[in-house]
DNA sequence: CAGTAATTCAAGAAGTCTCTTGAATAGTTG
DNA sequence: CAACTATTCAAGAGACTTCTTGAATTACTG
């Protein structure tokens, strides 16, 4: 105990979990992953990768601990291992922001220029969804991740509607739009569209995953079916 | 903007992070710089490594924003870049420790069993010194480490004198020790050489830089210097 | 301004990682 | 049980990483 090549060892032991963080590729499959479990089918789609190869970045993520595997049926199921895999990639992001010079380039070149997009934070949105009148808020992620959770009162606006909804949309006030978090694109298509038509609308600063680690109020499934 | 290929770029940013979390003796380096600046020549010793490839180490480092540099006279002083990089490696211990099952025997074999030795949390510790009678608190770390900050009220017993200085410590009812981290080991040597002599020790759960990083108070330079 | 000390660069050997292709396996459905 | 689907395994090309050795660079010192 206690001797060099035992430190070394340890060591190594986290050097393998920062390993796992080591692909960008594996980091895209932990943002999705933060949506909600998903098949190495769908999963390989979403990173646009084959099957073969997104099934072996799986396997690093599951030797590293930070993914769990399911069957279900046929197809296996992975999900993140639990909420410190999350906090894990936030402070990833959360540094390589604060640190990377040559992020704010490849950010910009992915997502455009965000100067002129108004944000909001979870705060603010929660603090005024507690007051009449409320913001329209809109859930631009895919329905299957709307149902399984969602800000409540928000409406469903899945990104591929998203050009012929955004013309008959109640004409609010104020909305607010929010997906799958700070690197996601939807919301800012949502706001730039509604801004072009002159409405007032903001972005929610990150998206759905961070709102329920905050333990913030979550909805599930579709509220107009039973409203309130 | 939004093109597959600038998203893939995107998460390569957020990747290149991760590999400089990637290996162990990058690691290290970061857990010592934790403890203050240091030169290039230092940092090899500490790591036990050759000065190449201890340079090279940091310059991925640097590369990341991990880390930064200054000149001091005819040598490179390398620093931590900010609070948020300690936020990570923080991040990615908790989550190794978490999630990676494997990781449980490396600590055993570097740190030996730490199921007899108690440990205090830094609230604790805290309280505790806000009560007559106060713990008598050891600052198990180099010297110069000491000076540099330090839990106030501590006695500096840097680890190489450990084993002489153990046996004349004033004999208080309650120790409380601490170092440099969670995966230090000097405070446990002091822990149980004082419970072997009937003492009763126990460590702090993790190190000074974790106190520091919580806002709780902290002293500079050596105190009996200028007792209170 | 030559000498010295600290750091960085360069090259190379051994090993590892990514992605592709094609085959093998496990589990389900008619 | 045969056909089918989803996932994993295996092998290989090309690129990258680690650590070593020795030389080059940089900045201070007398």
């Amino acid at each position: 105990m206690g001797s060099a090549s035992s430190k070394t060892r340890l060591y190594d032991g986290f050097a393998a979990v920062g390993k796992a963080l080591s692909s960008g590729r594996r980091l895209e499959l932990l943002d999705v992953l933060a949506q909600g479990p998903r098949s190495v089918e769908r999963l390989a789609a979403e990173i646009g990768q084959g099957v073969a190869n997104t099934s072996s970045h799986l396997h690093v993520l599951l030797g590293a601990g930070l993914v769990t595997t399911e069957r279900d049926g046929n197809r296996v199921v992975y999900a993140l291992a639990g909420a410190a895999v999350e906090d894990l990639w936030a402070a990833l992001r959360a540094t390589t922001q604060a640190h990377a010079a040559a992020l704010d380039r490849l950010a910009v070149d992915y997502l455009g220029d965000r100067s002129e997009l108004e944000t909001i934070t979870r705060a603010d949105l929660a603090e005024r969804l507690r007051h009449i009148p409320r913001p329209l808020v809109l859930d631009v992620r895919p329905a299957a991740e709307f149902l399984a959770g969602h800000v409540p009162g928000a409406v469903s606006v899945p990104p591929d509607e998203l050009p012929t909804r955004v013309r008959r949309l109640p004409t609010a006030d104020d909305v607010v739009a929010y997906c799958r978090g700070s690197y996601c694109i939807y919301a800012d298509d949502a706001v730039r569209a509604l801004r072009r038509r002159g409405v007032r609308a903001a972005r929610l600063e990150d998206g759905f995953p961070e709102w329920r680690r905050a333990g913030l109020p979550v909805a599930v499934g579709d509220e107009r079916a039973a409203p309130r």
